[in-house]
DNA sequence: GTGTAAAAAGATATATTATAACATTTTAGG
DNA sequence: CCTAAAATGTTATAATATATCTTTTTACAC
């Protein structure tokens, strides 16, 4: 089992998550022959500035002040894509939001714990239930090619938060 | 573990599916004090007229030619949403796609296996995995709520079909 | 049966997410 | 530098979903 749900859920010296993030997408790209370019950049390192899924548009929003002239959503949706497919984002179905992978290089497929309060997404790799599932699969003839496992709830912080309020 | 798999999967009579959900529609209706109107019934029936998910805009197209007049988006998803909320129906995040539920009365998280060849889905439910998923949840500290797990790939009819044409 | 309040559906407009199509600029490599 | 490929800009629009207000239907008290 592997996660980054403690660095997610914990104080932390933030920045290293992003120069870390930053360092293995220039490996990345330079193993695949990819451009890492300052659109792409940009959005990968607006995904990193916390541990929240962002939606397009507000990633275009982001985009456009940054560098100080509107962007239009496909020049967003561009980045996105590119960063899908090198795996340094995932995207999170049940929010149509994007999210900095912790983990890139694994080929593990992974699993996201949502905070509903919040909006943080903790990210894990879970070989026994991904075995689980490729022999569930197996047992109904169904050729496994790709899975998006979204757990909803709530985080330990915003759990204690909702505890605390409780006894007001 | 429970599944609608061989079913989906395989040639069966439908319309005793189409009849059982909707009788337990009805049960479930009457247990809960609610309303199946014209319009659930008829959401749940085009639900229900294939083991495929469908998007709102094709039960809206479909809906209005069933009812001879335009049936307008905010109609569709009403309906969607009381279904949803009585577990009749699920949605599918990753298809932005609505499903008839098998088993409505089961408080079981579920797992789907969408086949992205002709776009069945079988529905199941696997007690092992939704212990682990809790238990890894728990290692986490996070309160899981609830959960969309949704495996992509080919169904058994789909995968022969392709590996018969490959030996064209 | 009629009146009434609540629930559902109709109607209109619009928000949100995502893509198509074509023009222009930037980049890597010859 | 030149060129082809890649990336981005630009404009328009598709696809999915919701807000708001009006009208109709329904359950049920009387």
């Amino acid at each position: 089992m592997l996660t980054n749900s403690r660095l997610v859920h914990q104080p932390h010296d933030h920045s290293r998550c992003i120069n870390a993030a930053l360092a293995r997408a220039n490996d990345i790209c330079a193993a695949k022959n990819a451009r890492m370019t300052t659109t792409r950049e940009a959005v990968l390192r607006l995904l990193w500035q916390s541990h929240k899924a962002l939606g397009a548009y507000q990633l275009q929003a982001q985009l456009s002040e940054l560098f100080n002239k509107p962007i239009a959503p496909p020049t967003v949706y561009r980045a996105i894509e590119f960063l899908l497919e090198l795996g340094l984002i995932h995207r999170i179905h049940s929010l149509n939001a994007y999210i900095g992978c912790p983990f890139p290089n694994s080929e593990h497929s992974n699993l996201f714990m949502i905070c509903t309060q919040c909006g943080s997404v903790a990210e894990m790799t879970h070989n026994t239930i991904n075995g689980l599932l490729q022999s569930a699969s197996e047992k109904a003839n169904f050729t496994l090619k790709s899975q998006s496992l979204e757990l909803s709830g709530l985080c330990p912080q915003c759990f204690d938060h909702a505890e605390t309020s409780d006894n007001d």
